[in-house]
DNA sequence: ACAATACTTGACTAAATTGGTCGAGATTCT
DNA sequence: AGAATCTCGACCAATTTAGTCAAGTATTGT
């Protein structure tokens, strides 16, 4: 299980507008500054995390993004899902046809399948115990300690 | 977590030696065969099972190969770990030295590899408990049912 | 001895995926 | 009107993946 550099971005640019979640926009300038994203990439990945119902966008000369929903009703399953494609795939063969012998390859594939299952499920139910809301706290507690100001968007 | 092709092929071909496992040795044409698995990328899995200790090859006319480990003895999450690389390695940010200030992003990455470590962990918990053994009768009980002999190798 | 069989090695290639860029347009604030 | 900002879709380069190929080397049956 490895996190593409989108899905990271992705969850770092939700995790930026989940530590300053309000009624104010973050224009997107701002979150690539302050995560260190190429902005032109950037773009297109909160275009589609929009598209995915998390986040909100304004245009104009005041726009930007905010959260559509609370850090709290965000967990991290469903971000990685949508932006990764799903988790719980395995096109499974689907085995409830008795009439269809079954070739040895066939048989090895869908045992193999099983075991990714169980792997698949355990993944998703650590993902799911996870909402944004909870990786902000996270984020506080590392960079708490240090007193350095908080480096005010600019 | 998706297996790719290669690590398909590999258990699928392990699967095979596990199930005739035995002194004598079976020919890479007829795991390809039986698992549908091209030849020539077939040859070169092998090879990489071989230097991984996996497996064991006999040259030669007769040759052919075995696994070097009864199936007990070998788990799922090493053969993954062999074929698709190391399965816990996340690279995580020392944080041990505190002189050094994070920058949001480091902050915010150090946060998400935290959790994706808890991923992996689960991903491990789950492949190491599998071993060959137990995919085997796995594969038997999903082919056991339907009464077509074993279709013995050519 | 020697032909047949089979593994060994490393280079090669085509297709898919990933990470990222670009330009033109649409929208909103002042 | 004009500047700032999001929007949309096409585009591109590097990497990875899946797979092929050829020229070896080792072993064994006859």
């Amino acid at each position: 299980m490895k996190l593409s550099q989108r899905g990271e971005y992705a969850i770092q640019a939700l995790l930026v507008l989940g530590m300053y979640h309000g009624p104010e926009v973050i224009r997107i300038k701002d979150i690539a500054k302050r995560q260190n994203i190429p902005r032109r990439f950037l773009e297109q990945i909160l275009n589609d995390l929009k598209s995915g119902g998390f986040v909100q966008s304004r245009r104009g000369v005041a726009g930007g993004y905010r959260l559509e929903r609370t850090p709290e009703e965000i967990s991290l399953s469903e971000i990685i899902r949508h932006i990764e494609g799903p988790l719980e795939s395995s096109h499974s063969l689907s085995l409830g046809d008795k009439k269809h012998n079954l070739h040895s390859d066939e048989a090895a594939k869908c045992a193999i399948n099983f075991v990714m299952q169980d792997v698949r499920s355990a993944i998703v139910e650590v993902l799911e115990a996870v909402t944004l809301s909870d990786l902000c706290r996270r984020v506080r507690e590392i960079q708490g300690p240090m007193e350095n100001p908080p480096d005010y968007i600019i």
